[in-house]
DNA sequence: TCACTATATCTATATTTGTCGATATGCTAT
DNA sequence: ATAGCATATCGACAAATATAGATATAGTGA
């Protein structure tokens, strides 16, 4: 499913639970959603239902993988549609919980990732 | 007031009415109420509520001149922000109902501009 | 002062959206 | 088969938001 109208779009970056999800998103490439909940620190089905609400606007995809579901940024969004995440991300790093959710993410114990690829 | 949260930034932007406000700002500069109220055929108290959320969220300014109200893009936005709406503004051109905005203005008789300024 | 125009605000209502907790699905390993 | 983990979905409720119409404010010109 790809997205129709811009309004939409906006309307996913509008919730700040799907905007931390997209910055960690654009900066990492991949993440499972038990990585989001730990970044985050919120409940698993808020996490789930917000990157649902990602998902059927097209911004991003996903992948199972055993027991792991791993999103990424859709890769066939249009070209503005990356120019202007990516502007975005970059221009809220500098406040919080953005920067902080980084940090987060980095002191995770165990990552999936580390456990399973390569 | 500035914009503080890059949420309502967003939350801003995911309205129709209010992204087609944008989208002609951004081209022309700066509009009166009744420009846009002409541009996009909505009815007036509609028009000015959504204006008011825009200032309200620091993204335009507006100056009285006589009868009329002008609003522009906000002149002290981040940087970012400007690049962004620029960005997306140019990404949606190619959709409706923002093209056929642009040349509903244009077509407007007696654009208060015309009349008082130069 | 009166009438007219442009714009903003108010009130009520309807719709959408987010949140929470419980539960369901589905994979993995024993 | 059973247990345990990761994730998604469901149902109920609360909060935020959009809309429409009526009305208020304020500038202009006769």
């Amino acid at each position: 499913m790809h997205i129709t109208e811009p309004t939409q779009l906006f309307k996913s970056l509008s919730d700040q639970t799907r905007l931390r999800c997209l910055s960690l998103l654009v900066q990492q490439g991949e993440l499972c959603v038990c990585e989001l909940t730990y970044a985050l620190d919120l409940p698993q089905p808020k996490i789930s239902h917000h990157l649902g609400n990602l998902r059927k606007a097209g911004l991003v995809s996903d992948r199972k993988m055993g027991l792991w579901i791993y999103y990424q940024i859709h890769p066939e969004l249009a070209q503005w549609v990356v120019d202007m995440l990516s502007i975005s991300i970059q221009g809220i790093q500098t406040h919080e919980p953005f920067a902080s959710d980084t940090k987060q993410l980095m002191n995770m114990p165990n990552r999936p990732e580390n456990l399973y690829s390569a």
